[in-house]
Order: C-alpha cells, then structure tokens, then sequence
RNA sequence: GGGAGCUUAGCUCAGCUGGUUCAGAGCAUCUGCCUUACAAGCAGAGGGUCGGGGGUUCGAACCCCUCAGCUCCCACCA
C-alpha cells in the first residue's frame, strides 16, 4: 500500500457529505428514549452568501451538534433562512433596476413574484453552501420564514397580540429611511459622528427692529419651524415673550414660546422648533399645541408646503438655503459642529425623523418575563459579560415599530374604510364581519387591506417555535407539529452574534414566554466578528474577506473549520489570519500520517515488549486525563480550548509521545496486543475529534473498519470518561524530563542521535521513577542504564530530574570550563531561590498567618533546592 | 452624555474563590536535522517587572484607588 505522504481532502470531503445525506443520519424525529438536543440555526437571509462569520458561527453550532448527537441524544439542528424584508426587497429593486423596470411601474402582485422568483432562485445558495462546511442539518425540516403556515403563523400573532392590547396603531415620529421610503426601528438606526456646520440664523422680531438668532444644523427645515423656544429663566429674551418671529426667506410668523427644556448656555440659548422633523420638537410642540408644518416628501426631498426649492433633495437644499440666509442678511455665522447623526442600518440613508401612522407593539409587559428569565441565568448568556448589556436594553426599551412600507413581507392584517375606520382580521371575510359588527352600517362596504408588511424581526422572534409547529397559536391543531414543538422545545443552544442580541435573542425570548410561557433555548452562546490580522471587520469594499469555498476548495473544510475555532474565545472578535487554517489542515495531515504508520505495521504474535506496556498505561492515563478537560471545556462552552485539547492529545501525546514509545523498528512487526490497543486508542482520539474534524475522522473510521463498529463515526459512541492514574502520569512526565535533558546534551554537544549513549543513575531517595527506564532507553537511545552509589572518576556530563542525579558519560569530550560554568550557574540560581524561601519562612507572621499547607510547601521546596546544591557541588568538585 | 469591557511573550489568548496547577498555551522566532509515518515534519532552545503609579496584605497578574490607552453598547440636546 502506498498512501500519499499528504492529505487529500478534496478527495473524501464530498463523498463522505453525500454518505450522511443519504444514510439519513442528520436527521432527527421525536423520540421518547433520548433526550433532545436541538439547535436552531439563525437564519441567514435569504440574499446572503456565506461569508466568514457564517463560518465561525456555523462550525461552533455543528460541533456542538455532532457531539451531542455522539453522546446518544436525539441531535436536531434545524435550518433555514430569513425572508429579510427590507434587504431582499433593496435587492430585488436594483435587480429590476438594472433590467429597466421599476417598482412604481408595478403592482403589488407583480413585484411579489420577481420577488419570489429571485428567492427560489438566489434564496437556497447560502445552505448549499453550509453543506461543504460540513454542517450537520435536518436538511428535511429546512424552514424559511415566509412559508405559508409559517406566514400564516406570524399574522395570527399580530393579530392575537393586537386583541390582547398589545398592538396599536398610532401616529408617532419614527424614524425615516428617505431611500428605502420605510419606517425602521430604533435598533435598525445606526448613529454616526458627522462633520456639520452649525449655523446661527436670524430670525426678526415682529413690529421691531430687533431680532432673535437661533443656531441649528438644519437650515433647510426653518420652512417647517412652529415657533422659537426660549427658556423662561432667560434674562436675555424675557421680554420677547409673547411676541412673534418672522421666518426668514418665507416670512411667516411664528410664536416665541418659554421651555425650560431649553438650554440656556447652548447655541444663543433660542430654538427653533420644527415639530415635524425632530423627535425633541415634537415632544415640545405637542406641549405647547404647535402645529406640524411636514415640509418633506417621503424620498426626503422638500414638498410644496416648504413654499421654496420645491422637489429639491434635503441636502442640497441645505446648502442653498444657507447661501440665499447668507445673501439676504439673515446669517450671523457659521461654526464647524460636530454631531451624531443617525444611519438606516440597510441602506446607509440619513434617517428622518418623521411624523407617521405606524403600528406599535407595546414593550413595556411583555419583555419583563424575558428580563427575569436572562438575569437570573435561566436563559444563560456566553459570556456573561452581556448580561449587563442586555439588562439595560430591556429595562429601557421603547415600543418596537413593527409596520415597514414595503411589500417583500408579512402583510399587516388590518382593513381600512375610505374614512380610517379599521379592523383586524385575518381575511377579508372576517374583516367585513367585524367591521359590520363594530361600525353603524354603511351603504357599500369596501374595505381596502393595509399596504404595509411587517419588520423582519416580527416574524423571526417566532422561530425556535415556528420551525417545529406554525399552529401552537391556536390550540395546535398540527398533531406533528404539536409534538415536534413539545419534544425539541425548549431548544438548548443557540449560536449567534452579539450585533444581534436586541434584534433578534431578545425578542424569541420575548416571545417565548408570551407563547409557551417557556424559554427558547438554555443557553445563548455569543460569538465575536470575524476580522482581518490588522483588526479590521471583514468588508466587500476592504476586500479583506477571502471566499470561504475558496479556503474550503484550498485547505479542506475540516482545516478551515479548526482554523475557525483555534482562535475565538466566547464573545472575542476572531483576527482571521490563514495561518490559522494552514495550522488546521498541517493537524489533519499529521494525523493521516499517524494512520499511514499504524496501517503500515504488520502484526506477530510475538509477546508484548514491556515498554509497550508501560507505554499504554501511560496513554491510558493520559487520555482519560484530557478527556476530563475535554468536557469541562465544552460545559463551560471553551470551544478553542476544547478544541486545543483534542489537539494536544494527538499531537504530543498520540503522536510524539505514545507512538514514538510503541514503533517498532523498520522492517519490524508490532506484537498484536500492542497493536490492537493502538488502534483502539486512535478510534478513541478520531471520535473525540470528530465534531471538529468531521471529514477525516470519518475517512480514517472508515478505513479502520471491519471491527463491528457502527456505520458512521457520527453515531459512534461518546467516550466515557473514567478516573486515570495519576503516579503514572507524574512519572511520564519525569521520563520526558529525563529524555528532553538527554538530547538537550546531545544538541549541545553535537552528538549524533544515531551514537547510543551510556547513562549513570544516582536515585537519591524520593525518586519516583521506576517504570520507565525502558522506555527512556528507546526514545534518547541509550545503550545501557547503570544504578550508581557515586559517580567515580568518569567524565561526565550531567543533569538533575526530580530528586535523581543523571550523568552521560563523555570521556574525552566535555569542555570541563563549560560544564563549571553551567553548573555554577545553577548553583547561584539555586542559592538565590533558598534565600527567598528563608526570608518567607523568616517571617513570623507569614507562618503565623499562611495555612500549614503553604508553609509546609515552602519546606519542601527549600529542602529539594538543599538537596539539589549538595548534588551540583558533588559535580564541582569532581571537575 | 450614560453604561460595560479590555490592557499578561513578537501575535492570538488562558490564568477559577489572593499562596504548586503562577507566570502558561498555540502560533511565530532561533539552532540542529531530508533520522523510511509526517519538512504541512522531527529534536532542542530563547522570550514577559502581567499598561503606569499608589494602596490593602505575611503574600497581588488576581482585591481597592488613580492615571493612560483601546474596544463595544446605549442615548433626541438644537
């Protein structure tokens, strides 16, 4: 057999993804023996590709899964993807765009099909896509939030929760996309500091000379001012009150009214107030019954109520309202201003604030189950640290606008007459039935739906119930789905990123508790923002994100899903470097080369050497060891450190350590006792490894076959993890000491590893060795081991381990002044050490006050350093 | 403006309730090796006053104060 000396992924990836679909083992049906283990995925939108975060968050969610899955529970990982309102409709509109159409030349009807028709065609890629990662998903449950019952399932909620008093529509500011002509959310608004001007206008008093100058950063909306706002404490404009100003360019005049909102030592200490394109104004000209002058259009350019630079857009009308303010005389100054200014999250725009009818669900109630549940770690935040965050969020959070102008979505189940009456109803039947019922009759009855759909959010929030049960809104009466839903919820991790906690892990929860008064998932496992080595966030405009296929194409998807995770801490961004991967795909080879050795090996009967024995013992202990860490790792969701482990475990000790004690030399056989426990031990180590390296531990399971096993490592059985040996390990690592210093000397004094060396053994008393002299002798290639009472006068070069004094002898060729330095060297150190030991143990009250255990440790350690010293000084003295 | 967090080796990070798991890991670096599993490798080595300063304590990477720098979240002061 001759096997590349290099792995090939390529060759095995897809044909091992292909056998789990086939074999059906990813997917999951109740049942009553096992207990669940479900995952949903956050559902990528349905225009996204798989991006570098995708990765991350998929491979922590596809580890956790297949371990799950190995440990005998019911594994579910359900998938999916998200119908993403604005930005799918974004999409399809520039689509259109580009093929000359556009969205006003079309109905409703009309745009929902290129719409559906971009979905089925674009929509699926991204879960193709997880599928070369490797992402064990019941791929048969795949859901998307905008199936009919799904659908269906989000209006019942709108409308249960709209009859219960929790939805109102109202007309409120909001904040306003001029570019995707939509009502967003608080969180969809994204605050930036901008380099502005603040201008200083000035506005003349009524029947006076005099006049009053207000500062602002939007000149283009004095069109739209109600009235200045002083404060009344004011000294400086106490006697305008009463009197009226004159709107420069448009001459209108309006009230000057007191607040104490205002802030005197601000600006001039006068405000304009413009009710309908300020949140604040607003607020103010409710107060005082100002008037809402709306002086722009829904695309943000200015309305003929504006009277001047009709149809011009509200920047450059900014402009050019401050140059005629300017020519006319009506410009005190100008000042550079910074302020915050606030972004649609989706299409970059400055928002709006805008006065509008919007539909609102009420927060206040119902998110308090969801605040108690979170602090008090029912629901469990990875890492706790956002405990904090989202306490604040919660206990502050304001009515969620839920209505968006836009037709991609869950349309707004509410029916409307010519005068603004309303009802809400599921069809339009019902509606007229209501309507009848709460309205006096009217002659023609002709009810004319909501044009609006619903946020993205409104229908997510649903999901960890949605995937399994789209009808537990009414009495279930889905008998599947009921008993899905029932079994799998609540689910048990959910994998996604903080940017989303509001958006999104906080309104399942929400929702959670309004419709199963029960949690959605135990735990919340948060990951960071995969960025570049500089640490910048990974951008199509940078160019700093690389193709995952093309690293998967490249490397491997076990390389890139290890390199994924051999960095990213809970919670931490991941710097992406492609060493990263590199590092990956260079462990699956090293570990194909282990199965390249065992496989190449051929099998006597011939009796277990004794160094075999201890050998495995040794890794007996060891594994047990790192098993233990294993899972307390992944209890505590380390998942770089669990991952580290399993790394360690088969490199160092697998690898360097146990195979290199058990390899019999070339051309040799191995006893089959010996042989059998090794290959027992790698299927050990390629299980354990299995959730992150799923492909190549499958093609080496596979490889080993024909030992009864199950059909897929994904279904092997989970080590137990029992209680190891723990002198075993102390003395392995007193071995490994012994032999690191034997070929330190070597390199050191530039002897071959080929020439066998002697060794000389003085075991003081203490020494815990006994067990693996046999194998020290294999490992350093030493010749022979003699016991020694004292060294003689041989010439030797010389070390100490534990309490046990080494020599190599090395007649003739030790440079005696090298060896009295190095030992002097030693010998400062070790005096140094016991000087600070005796100035502790000097110290009455660090005796007094220090536990017995303490103290009597730093006995010890003065009495090893004695013991130590007296032994280098016997070696000095020999020179 | 409010809140949270971070600063430990060249890089990315561990380090639990102050004391043997206390100064660690991986990667990178340096030296020597193409030694029939693996140069995507092997053997060995070096490297940190734990951001600065102060305090508490017998004892501080860890607790307190302070300064500096970085990051994130929330927020309507024109």
């Amino acid at each position: 057999m001759s096997l590349s000396t290099k792995y090939n992924p390529a060759e095995v990836e897809s044909k091992w993804y292909r056998y789990w679909m086939e074999g059906g083992f990813f997917h999951s049906e109740p049942n009553p023996e096992k207990e669940p283990y479900t995952i949903v995925i956050p559902p990528p939108n349905v225009t996204g590709v798989l991006h570098m975060g995708h990765m991350l968050n998929n491979t922590i969610q596809d580890v956790l899964v297949r371990k799950a899955r190995m440990e005998g529970k019911e594994a579910c990982w359900v998938p999916g993807t998200d119908h993403a309102s604005i930005a799918t409709e974004a999409k399809v509109v520039a689509m259109l765009r580009e093929r000359g159409i556009k969205k006003s030349d079309l109905t409703r009807e009309e745009f929902l099909k290129y719409a559906w028709e971009w979905k089925e065609k674009y929509g699926g890629i991204i879960l193709e896509q997880l599928k070369k990662l490797g992402a064990s998903c019941d791929w048969e449950r795949t859901r998307f939030t905008m199936d009919d019952d799904y659908y269906d399932a989000v209006i019942d909620v709108f409308i249960d929760l709209y009859r219960k008093g929790n939805i109102y529509r109202g007309l409120r500011m909001i904040n306003w996309d001029p570019a995707g002509k939509t009502a967003l959310s608080d969180d969809e608004v994204i605050h930036r500091e901008v380099q502005s001007k603040l201008y200083f206008i000035q506005y003349a008093i009524e029947g006076s000379k005099e006049f009053v100058t207000i500062a602002t950063v939007r000149p283009e909306t004095i069109m739209a001012d109600a009235a200045i706002c002083v404060n009344p404490n004011d000294e400086r404009y106490k006697h305008l009150k009463g009197k009226k100003a004159i709107i420069p360019l448009i001459g209108r005049a309006i009230p000057i009214i007191e607040d104490e909102y205002v802030t005197m030592d601000f600006g001039t200490g006068c405000l304009k107030v413009t009710p309908a394109h300020d949140m604040n104004d607003n607020e103010l000209g409710r107060k005082h019954n100002l008037p809402v002058i709306d002086i722009l259009n829904e695309d943000g350019t200015l309305n003929a109520d504006a009277k001047i630079y009709i149809g011009e857009d509200r920047f450059i009308a900014r402009k050019k309202i401050a140059k005629e303010l300017e020519a006319k005389g009506h410009m005190a100054k100008v000042e550079d201003y910074t302020s915050n200014v606030g972004f649609s999250e989706r299409t970059d725009a400055a928002i709006e604030p805008r006065l509008s009818l919007q539909w609102f669900l009420k927060m206040r109630d119902i998110t308090k189950p969801a605040l108690e549940h979170v602090m008090n770690d029912d629901v469990q935040l990875i890492p706790p640290k956002f405990k904090n965050t989202y306490h604040h969020w919660m206990a502050n959070v304001r009515d969620w606008c839920i209505s968006r102008q836009l037709w991609w979505g869950h349309r707004i189940p509410a029916w409307y007459d010519d005068q603004g009456n309303y009802v809400v109803a599921k069809t339009e039947e019902e509606a007229i039935t209501l309507y009848k019922a709460k309205y006096p009759p009217a002659s023609s009855i002709k009810l004319v739906q909501d044009p609006d759909v619903m946020d993205t959010w409104f229908s997510s929030w649903l999901w960890p119930m949605a995937v399994f049960d789209t009808t537990i809104f009414k009495n279930s009466s889905d008998p599947k789905g009921n008993r899905d839903l029932n079994y799998y919820y609540p689910t048990n991790d959910l994998v996604t990123a903080p940017e989303i906690l509001f958006f999104w892990v906080a309104r399942m929860i929400i929702a959670g508790y309004e419709y199963r008064g029960e949690k959605p998932f135990k735990n919340v496992y948060l990951t960071g923002i995969v960025r570049d080595k500089q640490g910048r966030k990974m951008s199509k405009s940078l160019g700093n994100s690389p193709d995952p296929l093309d690293l998967i194409a490249n490397f491997g998807a076990d390389a890139v899903r290890t390199g994924m995770l051999f960095s990213s801490p809970a919670g931490n961004d991941l710097l992406y470097d492609e060493k990263l991967i590199e590092q990956g795909r260079n462990f699956a080879n090293k570990i194909w080369n282990a199965f390249r050795l065992v496989t190449g090996w051929t099998v006597t009967a011939n009796p277990q050497p004794i160094e075999n024995k201890v050998a495995a013992a040794w890794f007996e202990a060891r594994l047990h060891e790192a098993l233990t860490g294993l899972e307390d790792h992944f209890s505590k969701f380390r998942m770089s450190d669990a991952l580290m482990t399993v790394y360690k475990l088969i490199w160092d000790d697998f690898c360097a350590w146990y195979l290199e004690m058990i390899k019999p030399e070339f051309g040799k056989p191995i006893d089959r006792e010996t042989y059998e426990q090794t290959i027992a031990y790698f299927e050990t180590v390629l299980k354990v490894l299995h959730p992150f390296m799923p492909f190549i531990t499958e093609e080496l399971w596979h490889a080993f076959k024909d030992r009864g096993k199950s059909d897929s490592i994904m279904m092997a059985p989970w080590p137990k993890v029992h209680s190891f040996d723990a002198a075993i390990l102390q003395e392995g690592t007193m071995a490994f000491q012994i032999i690191g210093e034997i070929r330190n000397a070597r390199n050191v004094k530039s002897l071959s590893p080929k020439d066998a060396l002697k060794l000389l053994v003085k075991q003081n008393k203490g020494s815990v060795l006994n067990s693996f002299w046999p194998v020290i002798k294999k490992l350093a290639n030493v010749s022979d081991i003699t016991f020694v009472e004292d060294v003689g006068d041989t010439t030797a070069t010389g070390f100490v381990v534990g309490s046990a004094e080494f020599f190599i002898p090395l007649e003739g060729r030790i440079d005696v002044e090298k060896e009295r330095d190095a030992i002097l060297k030693e010998l400062s150190y070790e005096k140094g050490f016991i000087a600070s030991v005796d100035k502790k143990l000097g110290n009455e009250k660090f005796v007094a006050s220090a536990p017995p255990q303490v103290v009597a440790m730093e006995r010890k350690k003065k009495a090893d350093a004695e013991a130590r010293i007296k032994a280098l000084e016997e070696r000095l003295s020999r020179l």
